[in-house]
RNA sequence: GUCUCCUUCGUCUAGUGGUUAGGACACCGGGUUUUCAUCCCGGCAACAGGGGUUCGACUCCCCUAGGAGAUGCCA
């Protein structure tokens, strides 16, 4: 028998953490049984869905390198892969039920069904519908009909029994037919089906084999079976992902941060990083490996080591992972990965010159370990292509100097830097501690100052590699400019203890 | 309220009757280092509780507690 598994989400939002993961699962199960993924879209909900959700759906995938082998755009034996094309044969398979007295139509309005539930609600009664329409006499329902009373269809739940579904992770799940929703909505007064109705529909005419689906889909599980029964078909195996939560044990949502790919995406998340990642909630290979690429997980996967208890997100471990793909990027990649953010920011031009081609190229080296996403290039290297400015006084003064041992302090290191692109970085750090001994301050207090001189923070990449990029000439400008200011401020204490002492 | 599922370090997890309960992230310390970062070393830290079964339970069974999900003309 061959795998068929389908991800089946409806575009009425942004593809999140979630939904990935749901996705990464039922795509490395059908590739590693050597089966079928096939992407189909549920978007039956017309009052939610979005034009932009679907498009988000189609970007991201393709993003993260999920490839469907049926589905939209890509065709195949089962289509069409979009519900809202497939109406029609919803409503043949909902009148089918209603004929054979599986299903019944029920006329009763939004408002009396607010109203029951507030009742049950308040009275702390089980809720769910209370079958008003389940036994309606036929001169009731021609009524209803002439009195243009819309319906909707709803499936017969048997009163008694029970029913029960084969749950690879979970095993058998039972429940009383009691327990099950009281005869849920098939069809909807808007000519749409739910997605009860439309889900086993497509999954059995689509030949799916495995539901690999989140577990907040058990409670519906029976009534699935049911349904299959009802039209005489064969229930396929199912598997009930454990949920994604929030740090707070919640079921991930906005209010966790953010939750949507292309947030991720455009943050500077690498796919590998996210693929990796969201697919070690809830499964590992063994003690201790948790490093793999797509192409191994594609080999690698198993249903059978799928944990049963849902996992909280860990953001944390995902900007871990996210470091570690950076680093293990080739330089080249790497240069293609940064350039886009470079321009959004404004750093480069829009068509980059090879000047600035030249810099990138080689401040990678520098740049790389200090990446924990993409999007930090643009921090990192502004003070190579732009003016710098924003430091003040306090920043360039190392703890315990005052302005006159900074003065001389920065001087000693301009006459370094002068002959420094001369020497190798051996040399120079042979000088630079001379010069320091010589100036009686620690090596550290030296090159602090000259370091926000020539990035304007206290923090950045080596000083000798940032010198190399930044070129000699533009090196001493800075270092002037911030002597200057010394010198000026050092002029005014002057005064002022000057002015105190007359 | 009712039903269903779940329960090993703070987090993700390994573990299938006998282990000093292992790894990773986070956190804390130390080292490398011109800052930051990277990297390396070390530390902290868990079997929800109670009953059984057994020579022996994290592992099997039952109960309790806790958590989550469902209970829509949303999926």
């Amino acid at each position: 028998m061959e795998v068929r598994v389908r991800y089946a989400p409806s575009p009425t939002g942004l593809q999140h953490i979630g939904g990935v993961r749901t996705a990464l699962f039922n795509y490395f199960f059908a590739r590693s049984m050597g089966g079928k993924f096939i992407l189909r879209v549920e978007d039956t909900d017309r009052e939610r869905f979005s034009e932009e959700s679907l498009k988000d759906l189609y970007d991201t995938l393709e993003w993260l390198g999920i490839n469907w082998d049926e589905g939209p755009e890509k065709g195949g034996d089962f289509g069409p892969y979009v519900q809202s094309k497939r109406t029609d044969l919803y409503r043949k398979y909902a009148d089918q039920l209603v004929d054979e007295g599986m299903a019944y139509h029920c006329y009763c309005s939004s408002e009396r069904l607010d109203n029951l539930r507030e009742v049950q609600k308040k009275e702390k009664l089980s809720y769910g519908y209370d079958r008003h329409c389940r036994d309606l006499t036929k001169e009731e329902r021609d009524k209803n009909e002439k009195d243009g009373l819309t319906s909707v269809i709803r499936l017969k739940i048997p009163l008694e029994g029970k029913t029960s579904f084969d749950d690879v992770l979970l095993g058998t799940v039972t429940r009383k037919n009691k327990d099950i929703s009281p005869d849920p909505v098939l069809m909807k007064s808007d000519g749409f089906p739910t997605y009860h109705l439309a889900n086993v529909v497509d999954d059995h005419l689509m030949e799916i084999t495995h539901i690999l689906r989140a577990q907040e889909w058990i409670p519906s599980g029976a009534m699935h079976v049911l349904l299959y029964k009802a039209f005489g078909w064969e229930p396929p195996f199912y598997c009930h992902l454990p949920m994604v939560m929030g740090k707070d044990g919640q079921k991930l949502s906005k209010r966790h941060g953010s939750t949507s790919v292309v947030d991720f995406r455009k943050r500077g998340y690498l796919p590998e990083a996210i693929i990796n990642y969201v697919t070690m909630v809830g499964w590992a290979f063994d003690d201790s490996r948790e490093f793999f690429t797509k192409e191994e997980l594609e080999e690698l996967f198993s249903l059978e080591k799928i944990s049963k208890s849902p996992g909280v997100f860990d953001y944390k471990k995902l900007e871990w992972f996210n470091g570690q793909y950076i680093r293990k990027k080739s330089e080249a990649d790497l240069i293609e990965e940064v350039i886009p953010y470079l321009k959004k920011d404004g750093i480069i031009s829009e068509e980059v010159t090879e000047k600035e081609m030249l810099i990138i190229k080689n401040m990678m080296s520098i740049m790389t370990e200090r990446l924990h996403f993409i999007s930090d290039i643009s921090e990192l290297a502004r003070f190579l292509f732009k003016d710098i400015g924003n430091y003040t006084l306090t920043d360039i003064i190392p703890k315990k100097m005052d302005f006159k041992g900074t003065i001389i302090a920065l001087e000693g290191a301009r006459e370094l830097v002068k002959g420094f692109s001369s020497r190798t970085d051996e040399e120079n750090e042979e000088l630079f501690r001379k010069k320091s001994e010589e100036v009686k301050v620690k090596l550290g207090s030296m090159l602090m100052p000259l370091r926000v001189a020539i990035s304007g923070s206290k923090v950045s990449p080596p000083i000798f590699g940032s010198l190399r990029l930044l070129g000699v000439d533009k090196a001493l400008e800075r270092i002037d400019h911030v002597i200057s200011l010394l010198k000026d401020a050092a002029k005014n204490e002057e005064e002022q203890e000057g002015n105190n002492g007359q």
